[in-house]
DNA sequence: TATTTGATAGTTTTGTTAAAAAAGTCAGGA
DNA sequence: TCCTGACTTTTTTAACAAAACTATCAAATA
């Protein structure tokens, strides 16, 4: 007898959170599978009946993630006429998801050079997500003759997006890492708050 | 009978020589302290006699290297009076200079992580020494009136460099690495000129 | 039939050891 | 002081077994 594809759809949900709980506390490589379902009191072999293999679920609560992470920028910087407001918003929220899911991306910062297509293309969609949200506030910005006419908006937005990723702590002995340490990133967004700054300043008329 | 220290010195200059080639070449890890010694026609203990270990062989060339890059934006820009100017000779040097030597910094590259102090010390002379040139050219443009008061040029200049390092190219179905590849690097470059076209707007008045 | 599991098969990681290669040292020669 | 061949020590590589984990499946349950 058949619970209906609404329990089975309750089921994987609490799969995902519970292996979110699980990747968030022990990162990727140090949760296994047993453990996973040891938190669900369930068998491992029934975590392979709802999800085909470990990283396909550790995708899979990446994409959950990403999708809440998209729907609260997009509900918000649609609303949005001022561009610097905009673009705080996005550093803002962005600052927030890293700080609190810190520790679960470090599949991501291991396996930097070598992810799975699904995680780049997560990343992808965010980040186009975001140029569209941004360059269409850039391109009602410029028809209300706030900033200067802009030649290609999705270009700029992706410049400010990379320039933001860019910036890094500069301490006395500092040494920069690709992924910065979790300790920094407080720093580093007040340092952002900063480019942010400029760099609408010289998209201004 | 001492040959002096100027036969030391060219000799020592000569193994420096003959050091950048190969690690240029084949990279730190292939290139073999014989090998060095096969391409000079001496024997390897005497690169021992001449420098105590590879690392600080490596280290000597990064060394002569970093002065050689130091000197070129030196000269150039304390004559500049231009912000704009300035800051697109250290994009541009900058530029080259990676071009140049980039197979020569895989040992960085590879060792990102835990670097011999020394590389680190040599990473920040050149960043320190990029911040005062580039901020006192700030205050001169300050003084001038040409851009808006700032309070800390040398946080401003910081700012900007790492906004720089952050540009990455984004093409199809593009993967982002710490370290760019040597075929992005022109694309990169483009995108750093837009980058501080729009900075340094930010600045002016 | 849909869901679940214990048992088990297959794969990856980890640890061990031996051989090879390279780094580094040194007594002695020019 | 400058230089080298021979030597020692350290690091890298390869092979392999043990352990840990991922993944599968026949059978049980509801």
């Amino acid at each position: 007898m058949s619970a209906g594809i609404d329990q089975q759809d309750i089921k994987r949900e609490k799969i995902l959170e519970a292996a979110y709980q699980q990747f968030l506390h022990y990162g990727y490589s140090k949760t296994t599978m047993n453990e996973i379902a040891g938190a669900l009191s369930m068998s491992k072999a029934l975590l392979y009946y709802y999800f085909p293999d470990k990283s396909q679920l550790y995708i899979a609560v990446t994409r959950k993630l990403a999708n809440e992470y998209l729907k609260t920028i997009e509900d918000r910087i649609s609303q949005l006429t001022d561009l610097k407001e905009a673009f705080l918003f996005q550093v803002n929220t962005h600052h927030n998801f890293i700080v609190n899911n810190y520790n679960f991306f470090d599949f991501i910062r291991l396996n930097e050079q070598n992810l799975p297509d699904e995680i780049w293309q997560i990343i992808n969609q965010i980040r186009q997500t975001e140029m569209e949200l941004l360059g269409n506030t850039i391109i009602a910005n410029v028809k209300e003759g706030k900033i200067k006419p802009v030649d290609n908006p999705g270009e700029v937005v992706d410049l400010l997006l990379d320039a933001l990723q860019g910036v890094r702590v500069g301490a006395t002995g500092f040494k920069k890492n690709s992924f910065p340490k979790i300790e920094h990133l407080d720093e580093i967004h007040k340092k952002r708050l900063l480019l942010i700054d400029i760099f609408i300043r010289g998209l201004m008329n």
